[in-house]
This record gives structure tokens, C-alpha cells and sequence, in this order.
DNA sequence: GTCTATAGCCGGATAGAC
DNA sequence: GTCTATCCGGCTATAGAC
């Protein structure tokens, strides 16, 4: 039994290489070359490109939306009945993320393949990463919702999704120190950068709905 | 002379593809073809694929970025010599590129080819965009230091990084109909969509520094 | 399960006629 | 400036020996 078998060596190479360059811009030849295995397990072993890149995918994400779920519903326990306030549910879905890509190298690989593949790979591959989110998203919407009472549901949507935005560049961005000024980002460990997030986040949960929603529902 | 000569029809046919299937996802050959040209025109005018990139991007990008320093400094001549408020940054910088974005299908398919290309392409890609942007963050960042005083200044730079975030993903992410329940995001027209931008982003800029920071510098 | 060999195709780039 | 023809290499995927 080798130290780790081929089919999660592939996994660990594909990884790397579709964070580092791309999924399009890695070939299944560089895969199992830096795999140190050989062209064809990838097809015995997973089938196709694109299945091996899902299989990459769900390796990581599964574990990171269990975790979501289970601050949650610890949170919602606890609060019996009250509104949850929006930081402590932005840290009950930010903080497991944010645990997978600062324990490691291989998490922060992982968070850089996500961006890639969130823009770069084809519909398949952005229905699977749905799929994975929407049980996640389904539980938290309405808490968040309930916290920001009365925002109209469509500025908590929009907000949702602009957040998004925020944490894919926040946890994937592999560029932060190698730009210059202004645009140098500082260094800092995963409870400020995690605080930082809820903070800025939570502010823009919190703002009240702009002007031109505002007809819809405000107390 | 024909209605658009052979470099921008090879720019527009490239812009469109790079948007659709991304950079590396984009043969010049299906380049050529979109473009009704010769595989060869590409190479004549352009001399390579990351050439070609290049000048996708730099079409765009310059009169997006003059519009924002014209704004920003017609606020600062406004000002007199006062602080500006956020919002009103905010909307300078952001209201060229949502113009851009919402002023046809062109403006809508560059947007998506620059978040893909941020996100998958090499290092050649990104030094560029960084040196077109590198004018106008030289502009923005001390006045919105100067705004949101005392906020340090590590915490304006963190929270400029979280807007690109943003803006990439409310400018370029081209799935927004397409997803369903929960993920689904309303329609809105373009100064909707920019004010709801604006209200998100500038009560993010404005919260106070999340406690980490705070020994730095609080009046 | 792992390998070699190869099918079959497409890629970027260039030479050189017109 | 525009075209054809071609070089040369890399690609995914599979067949079939071991």
C-alpha cells in the first residue's frame, strides 16, 4: 500500500495545477506527469476531464457546507426563536471557508481552482457548485433575511450575491503580494482577515435598502 | 473601405468568444473564422494570441478609466478642498464602467471577458490590467482615505480589494438568470443596479475597523 | 490496475505566393 | 494586406498487452 494511492494522487496534482494554471490551460498529460503516474489512470480511474474536475470539487467542498450547516443550526438553537444578528451568521458561513484555506497549502490551491473554474469552466461545472451551494444557501437566506427585516428579499439577494464576489477574492486572490502600491494588500492572519470580512459584509448587509427599493417595504 | 476594416473585426470576434469560452477556451483559428478573416490576419496585425488580448483590453479600458478621473476631479474642484463623500466616489468610480457594461451587448461581453481573464489568464494578462488601473487607484485611494478618516489605511486598501470583488461579480457574472431559487437575482435597470452597488460598498467602507485594527488609530 | 502505443484531431506560428 | 500550405507539436481518448 503506497503512502497515498493514485487515484487521490491524481486528485492532489490536478488540484495544483488547475489552481495554477487553469483548468483549460492544464493538460491530463501534465496531471499525470506531476502525478507521477501514468496518462491512462486518469481515464480508469475518473473518465474524463471534466469528470476529474468535479471529483476535485467535491473532495473540498463537502466537508466546508457541513460545517456551515452545523454553525447554523447551533445558532439558531441558541437564539431560540430571536433573530440571529447578521455577524454571527456571516461568521457561521465564512469561517469554515476561511478555516479550509488558511490551514494549508492544499486549501488555499483549492480556493484559487474554485475562482478559476467559476469563470473559466463550462455550465456543467458551475451546476454542480450550485447544486453543492443551494442546500447551504437555503437555510441561511431566510435567517439572513429575518436579521435584516424589513430589507426587501431582493437587496438581501443582491447583497448575497455581491458577497460572493467578496470571498472569491478574498480567499482565491494568489496575487496579494506581488502587486505594487496601491494596491498592496497586507498580510494578516485568518482571525483578522475573517473579522475584516464580517465587518465590511455586515455593514453592507446592514445598509438600508437604497432609495429606489424603498417603496417596497420599510417600517 | 469596408464597414469595419480586418483589426476590429478580429477585435470584436475576440472579445466575444474570449467572453463566451474564455481565453484559452478561444482558438485564433475560431477567432478568424467568427471574424470572417484569414487565420494569418491575426498574426499580421496582431503578431500573437496574448498580443491580441492585449488589445482586446486596452480598447476599453482607457475611456472607461478618463471618465473616472474627469469625475473625480470635478468633485475634488467641487469640494474645495473638503472631504468628498463616499458615496460620491464611489459613484465616480463606478459609474463609467456600469455605463459601459450597460450601454449594449458589447460593453456587457467585455465585462465578462475581463473577469474571466483576471482569473485565468497568465501573468502578462494581469501586470497589464494592473498598470491601467494603477492610474486611476493613485487618484481614488487618498481621497477615500481622506473620507472614511480615521479608518487606517490598511483597512481602506483590504476594502478596495473587496470591491473589485464586487464589481467583477455584479458587472460580469453572466449567469444571473440563469440560476435558480435561491441564487436568483432581480433584473434591474443600470441606475438601480449602481445605486444598490454604491449603498452596499459605502456602508462597508464606512464601518469601523473591526477591533484588531482599532489600537492603530481611533479618534 | 498499470502500462505502451497510437488513433485522430487541433493548436499557434510562419513561409512565401499573390 | 491577404491568402494557401504546412511545420511541428500537444491534446483527449482508447485499444490491447501484461
Amino acid at each position: 500500500m503506497p503512502a497515498t494511492d493514485t487515484p487521490e494522487r491524481i486528485l492532489d496534482a490536478a488540484e495544483r495545477l488547475f489552481a495554477e494554471r487553469g483548468v483549460d490551460g492544464s493538460s491530463l498529460r501534465a496531471v499525470t506527469r506531476a502525478a507521477g503516474v501514468n496518462l491512462a489512470a486518469i481515464h480508469y480511474h475518473f473518465g474524463s476531464k471534466e469528470a476529474l474536475l468535479g471529483a476535485v470539487m467535491a473532495r473540498r467542498i463537502e466537508p466546508v457546507n457541513q460545517a456551515r450547516l452545523k454553525r447554523l443550526e447551533e445558532l439558531v438553537g441558541a437564539a431560540q426563536g430571536e433573530a440571529i444578528p447578521v455577524e454571527a451568521l456571516l461568521d457561521a458561513f465564512l469561517a469554515p471557508a476561511m478555516r479550509l484555506v488558511t490551514s494549508g497549502e492544499r486549501g488555499q490551491l483549492f480556493a484559487q481552482m474554485l475562482s478559476r473554474a467559476y469563470w473559466e469552466a463550462g455550465e456543467a461545472f458551475r451546476e454542480a457548485a450550485m447544486t453543492q451551494l443551494r442546500e447551504v444557501a437555503e437555510r441561511f437566506g431566510p435567517e439572513l433575511a429575518r436579521s435584516l427585516a424589513p430589507l426587501p428579499l431582493e437587496e438581501v439577494a443582491v447583497r448575497f450575491h455581491y458577497m460572493t464576489g467578496v470571498v472569491l477574492q478574498e480567499l482565491a486572490d494568489p496575487y496579494r503580494e506581488r502587486r505594487g502600491p496601491p494596491f498592496t494588500v497586507p498580510e494578516a492572519d485568518p482571525e483578522t482577515r475573517l473579522e475584516r470580512l464580517v465587518t465590511f459584509l455586515a455593514a453592507g448587509f446592514r445598509a438600508p435598502a437604497s432609495s429606489r427599493s424603498r417603496e417596497e417595504a420599510t417600517s
